[in-house]
DNA sequence: ATTGCCGGGTG
DNA sequence: CACCCGGCAAT
């Protein structure tokens, strides 16, 4: 591929148009004052400045894009001179970044592999005439019409703003939280990733995978005899966690025990302190599954169980078969609704402002009072006598299901 | 529209 | 009691 001479002469004029001022001042410091320079602009500051930002900023162009057709000078220049290219590109980069139109992303030198969308396609392309940064056009990349979300302009902004480009806070470590990076990137080797049981009232943290699954079969699930086989439920209760290895310890033994006043259940991502890190693919892809999935009685009634306690507007049902902790759970739909007003907490207790858990006790607490007085059990969804006998079968059906009471023969 | 079942009725 | 059903709410 060849260039024709005006696209070079075009970068040419482009760029020497577009330097700005670091690129001024930083000639200019380098002539040893740099309000003087900046200020009496002697012309031979000037021409220092045109020249080698010029032809400096070419060779970075032609570094990076071409190499034969055009004739990059082969003459190298001194160390110094060198360095000062690097710091010339930096400052371009600086410069651009806080140009309103395009932010250059944070250089990230460890990302390079699997080219993701947390990259957005953006990659240094020269071949425009303009010869600036710029975001490739989505042709190349995966998502075709529109830029993956994660990283659009928006949330660039989002998380730099202009006024502040920067007040110190470690940049990779920012997109992380804001981004919820999915992908393990060893940013520190400090990083560890847990795994944390969110059945509820457990809470346990185990370091693999294999070891959390192991431990909601075994425990919560009650699989003892098939303890090595694994259709996946487990992966609906817990949770990837990402710990710093100083503060292993700490999470650890805030994490394991039971934050004991947690009245409420796991219901999945709720702990405010794992949210960030959880919604990666599997968190996704397991809330999913499982619900869509046909699945055992034993599993269903897994799932319905969670679902109740994933619903504030509900006294649970006193299911003393699937219920995880029985103790806790010991409310029986089947006692007068104002034991459910019993718990020390007044419904119209002030609001703290506080954690999590107060926010959570609050919500289940204060919700609507036709609910809270719970004058009607929540319906069943197991199967009923109904619709598993069909009308047709009538006699067939317990004798609630026939009075159109509760049934009684599938109890949930 | 279907289903679960509460509340209330009847004998 | 046993039995039935109107009607509401959830699905």
């Amino acid at each position: 591929m060849t260039f024709p001479a005006y696209q070079q002469e075009d970068v040419k004029t482009d760029i020497s148009q577009k330097l700005p001022d670091p690129q001024f001042l930083l000639f200019a410091t380098k002539e040893g004052d740099l309000k003087t320079a900046e200020t009496k602009k002697t012309s031979r500051v000037h021409e220092y400045e045109k020249e080698n930002t010029r032809s400096i900023c070419l060779l970075e162009q032609k570094r990076k894009v071409v190499s034969s057709n055009i004739d990059v000078p082969p003459a190298r220049k001194s160390s110094e001179e060198l360095d000062m290219d690097k710091v010339t590109a930096a400052m371009v980069l600086t410069s651009l970044s806080t140009s309103p139109l395009v932010r250059s992303p944070p250089v990230r030198p460890n990302e390079s592999l699997n080219g993701s969308w947390k990259e957005g396609g953006f990659v240094p392309s020269s071949t425009s005439s303009s010869g600036y940064w710029s975001w490739n056009a989505p042709s190349d990349q995966s998502n075709p019409s529109t830029p993956s979300p994660p990283l659009s302009a928006d949330s660039f902004r989002a998380f730099r703003t202009p006024s502040q480009p920067d007040d110190g806070i470690d940049e990779a470590e920012t997109s992380n939280l804001l981004f919820d990076e999915p992908i393990p990137r060893k940013r520190k080797n400090s990083m560890k990733v847990m795994f944390k049981c969110l059945w509820k009232n457990c809470g346990k943290v185990l370091s693999t995978a294999a070891g959390i699954q192991k431990h909601i079969r075994t425990i919560h699930l009650g699989r003892v005899g098939e303890s090595d086989y694994s259709d996946g439920e487990e992966d609906f209760y817990y949770t990837e966690i990402r710990l710093n290895t100083d503060s292993v310890a700490d999470g650890l033994s805030s994490l394991s025990p039971v934050s004991s006043s947690l009245a409420s259940p796991p219901s999945f991502p709720t702990q405010d302190a794992i949210r960030p890190e959880t919604p990666c693919a599997k968190t996704e892809t397991k809330l999913m599954t499982p619900l869509s999935r046909s699945a055992p009685t034993n599993l269903y009634l897994v799932h319905t169980d969670h679902a109740y306690q994933a619903t504030p507007p509900v006294n649970i049902p006193g299911s003393t078969k699937f219920t995880p902790n029985g103790s806790s759970f010991s409310i029986s739909w089947q006692s007068p609704p104002v034991t459910f007003t019993g718990i020390p907490v007044s419904p119209t207790h002030n609001r703290p402002a506080g954690s999590g858990e107060q926010k959570q006790a609050h919500t289940v607490l204060s919700s609507p009072p036709r609910v809270a007085f719970g004058l009607r059990k929540p319906r069943g969804e197991g199967k009923k006598c109904r619709k598993v006998y069909g009308m047709e079968n009538r006699d067939m059906w317990c004798t609630a299901c026939r009075w159109k009471k509760a049934c009684q023969r599938f109890i949930d």
